[in-house]
DNA sequence: CTTGACCTTCCAGTCACTGGAATCCCTATA
DNA sequence: TATAGGGATTCCAGTGACTGGAAGGTCAAG
């Protein structure tokens, strides 16, 4: 399988593929011409890649992850681990972002919009507790 | 003013008021011994810069924003599509991130974190619809 | 005069790709 | 057999918004 066809079945362009490969996530092996030819295990992982990182999980994790998954001696408690920190990551941005967006809902409710150029929102950006 | 002090009453490190200098937010004059000579006016657009940065617009957003602000034949229109189109993009990432916050949940939820080797998570990411 | 805190510039690294150039390989058709 | 195309290869550079660090200049206090 060349990597036009397995980018296509595991959802990832070929660029990233090529990336993973450059930062060592997969090792698929050369024809004779030089170009990789992906096996089913290769592509079976370049899919927990893809799902794993439509996740969100930082390339690293997906490192861990990927490791834990070939290794038969695991314990769920490391892979849970793993996924209860990006959990916890994803939960303080959701917050941030909510704080966010409440705050300049506001502010975009408060403006009106037209063509004067009286502006909550600058006023809002501009006051000067400094 | 010394960058110091403008960093510290701006509320941004030092480093970044260099960085907005040099993709041109902002141009503070220079001394004779080739320090920033920061004025009033310089501190008033940093906390400026500060509060946008905070609430998550982008640099080029900032950058139109200051414009804005300092324009006085601005239309509130102008503004209001900004922020608004900010706030578009803040509510598809909350809801992105909701969405891997669920999954994640209950997949952490379904997996025991002991240390035997079942992992749901794991199942999850391998399972292979290719 | 020295010390230490501050300032300067410049270069490299972050994260996870993505675009593009230059070149090579394979297959099919005229 | 020539050629055209589509796909493969590598390598370099850019993204956004900083951040760390090195190497060196400046200033005020003791």
């Amino acid at each position: 399988m060349n990597i036009g066809e397995v980018a296509a079945r595991a959802g990832l362009p070929a660029k990233t593929i090529r990336y993973y490969e450059d930062i060592g996530l997969i090792k698929p092996p050369r024809d004779t011409n030089g170009y990789r030819a992906f096996g089913e295990v290769e592509l079976h992982k370049l899919a927990f890649l893809a799902r794993a990182r439509a996740l969100g999980f930082r390339i690293e994790d997906c490192r861990d992850l990927l490791r834990l998954y070939e290794d038969e001696a695991r314990s769920s408690a490391e892979v849970r681990a793993i996924a209860q920190q990006h959990l916890d990551r994803i939960a303080k941005k959701i917050a941030d972002l909510e704080e966010m967006r409440n705050t300049l809902s506001d502010l975009v409710d408060a403006c009106a919009g037209d063509q004067r150029p009286d502006c909550p929102i600058l006023a809002s950006l501009s006051k000067y507790p400094v």
